[in-house]
DNA sequence: GCCAACGTTGGC
DNA sequence: GCCAACGTTGGC
């Protein structure tokens, strides 16, 4: 199993919307960058995933949710009328893949990326490097304790 | 809203 | 293959 973090604005996808309902997978679609699909396309089920809030006003890793399918070629490359329509893709090839992903945890509060800056243990982690746009970025299990471990210190404090 | 940093495109 | 121009990301 692997871990994993994926930026996304609340006003189109937060960590509520897996919230309110728990057993309805959504598909993560959308991703229009080389790096980003090629991480997508390492994703196994089970595998763990941050959900990170950003252009928003509480910033910063919002929950966790899980791979519940491994990627596929993203429906909406091919659909002419969406914002996502990509005219190079065929459905031989297909150019971008999307994942499902399904609820697991809703921190009690947004760890900000201030917090996330100042923790050693993400020092190599592109997610707080100036200027990073990655938006699926790769966590080691040591990073990504790292994280979890202030979630678990909010609810028991 | 600003703007630095980045990825992609396309002319050459 | 180079690189300038462009569009986008995303924190502030």
């Amino acid at each position: 199993m692997r871990y994993w973090l994926m930026k996304t604005e609340p006003d189109e996808c937060s960590i509520d919307d897996f919230a309110a309902d728990p057993a309805k997978p959504i598909r993560w679609d959308g991703v229009r960058n080389y790096q980003a699909r090629n991480f997508m396309r390492e994703m196994e089920v089970g595998d763990q995933v941050f959900i990170y809030h950003s252009s928003c006003q509480q910033i910063g890793v919002a929950g966790v949710v899980e791979v519940q399918q491994a990627a596929y070629p993203d429906p909406a490359q091919f659909a002419e009328q969406s914002a996502y329509f990509d005219s190079k893709s065929t459905r031989e090839n297909p150019r971008w893949s999307a994942v499902d992903l399904t609820f697991v945890t809703k921190f009690s509060k947004v760890i900000s990326l201030a917090t996330l800056k100042a923790l050693p243990e993400l020092k190599a982690n592109p997610l707080v490097k100036k200027g990073s746009r990655l938006s699926v970025v790769p966590f080691t299990e040591s990073e990504w304790q790292a994280v979890n471990n202030i979630s678990n210190l909010a609810k028991s404090g």
